[in-house]
DNA sequence: CGAGAATTTGACAAGTCTCAACACATGTGG
DNA sequence: CCACATGTGTTGAGACTTGTCAAATTCTCG
């Protein structure tokens, strides 16, 4: 059995939520799927298209966003290594996001034959891949929450908050800070703000002395208190422990 | 076989953005689960708890919402008669959002143990569930859009049309109006505003003529122009035709 | 070093919220 | 049938948050 990174990433995220077994561990770990690189700004999949793949992060930084006639953006998510931001594009005949990356990164490609041809083989995968769907869900429900009812303060803090909980789930967090390679205005697309008072916010929460956010990287000096500032309660990421 | 009101109604949902076989479709059918009144604002699950059941709308209106911890409310979806708000507990240990009734209705109420046996049964049919976890995910998405993105006039022409579009797809549109028994309060609480401010665009959008919401009822008197107001593009909502 | 991108600043406009009061409908008990 | 309580809708005035626009500054990278 050859174990390849595609496969590693996958497990990595699938075991996140769930306990997986051994052989449905091992189907996983030999995914074969393809290596591509990314740049930044590249789009990997577009709304509109039919999906033919499904894709893992292995080295990177992804949204998924939507771009409306008027110009303007919606990002829906943040996508950090292993996580795996369209599984469920299996099911569904016309995207209705695109898929980008934020820095130049490494991704899996998994042709929907394959996952087709793993799942005919290991059934319990299609119970993780709707498990992951459901997760996923579970995010965009606090995103809504959080840019219809949030203070650009609060929400802010609360958008920081989750990034770092995932990172620190994914074993991506070096002391208190991780990647966050975004720019303000990328920011102001998912909190539904301006580039402006995403500024604006950001020096307001910056004086707080509870976070930063510079060159592409968080900087959390006191989590604790910060999930305070923005009432953040990770239940909704459903990990383990 | 015996057909039950229940799998009536989950058929009907399961086949609105798939072909279900006709074997799949005989097994839903005979879902059996339990037919269960609930008074408006009664909860039928709540954020917390461990999900025990899934739940189909036979009759009525349904929310499901989050309260926080200073009270606010953020309501994340409105079902409607054959909508399965919860058919993705089967995968999850702990609820995050509550789930209650609006107006009196009826709903079925699907112990998981049946589901379970229903899906070992027939495979096909988790399919069908993740699809149905994944159109509600996209979902989500365009509400996030919503109530991040347009302002409150276009927010509330875009959930009126989307109310209009889902009911007329569940066969529930009466010439040109459909059930919407909800307060403007409620309505608040769904697109991330002010009851007040509600009362004040709903006499706005009123003024157009092209849309009231009056004794619980939504009327839509031109929904190509509503359309167009609030830039409403139903593909999100992932139905056949 | 230069060019383009990203961040920052200021002044002002617009959208939405807050609070408080009032109007209207509904249903209940007397 | 009335009196009343309650929930819902409506209105007004003023405050606050966020957006808009335009320019200046700083950063990044070839």
């Amino acid at each position: 059995m050859s174990v390849s990174a595609i496969g590693c990433a996958l497990l990595a995220r699938l075991s996140g939520f769930g306990e997986v077994g051994k052989k449905d561990a091992d189907a996983i770990l030999t995914v074969r799927g393809e290596v591509r690189n990314v740049r930044r700004l590249d789009d990997i999949s577009r709304a509109g298209e039919a999906p033919k793949f499904s894709v893992v992060v292995l080295r990177g930084f992804l949204q998924r966003y939507v771009t409306r006639r008027d110009g303007s953006r919606q990002v829906h998510a943040f996508y950090i290594p292993t996580d795996a931001p369209s599984l469920e594009t299996l099911n569904v005949d016309c995207l209705d996001t695109s898929l980008c990356a934020l820095v130049n990164s490494t991704v899996g490609i998994i042709p929907h034959a394959e996952l087709k041809a793993l799942i005919r083989e290991r059934p319990n995968v299609l119970d993780l891949g709707w498990r992951e769907t459901l997760v996923q869900g579970a995010m965009f429900r606090e995103w809504l929450m959080r840019n219809s009812r949030l203070t650009a303060d609060a929400a802010m803090a609360h958008l920081f908050c989750e990034v770092f909980v995932r990172s620190r789930a994914a074993g991506l967090v070096d002391h208190n800070s991780c990647e966050l390679p975004v720019t303000q205005e990328t920011l102001a697309d998912a909190l539904g703000l301006t580039g402006v008072h995403v500024n604006r916010t950001l020096q307001a929460l910056r004086e707080t002395g509870l976070v930063d956010h510079k060159s592409g990287r968080l900087f959390i000096h006191d989590f604790k208190r910060l999930a305070g500032y923005a009432d953040f309660d990770p239940a909704y990421l459903h990990l383990r422990n």
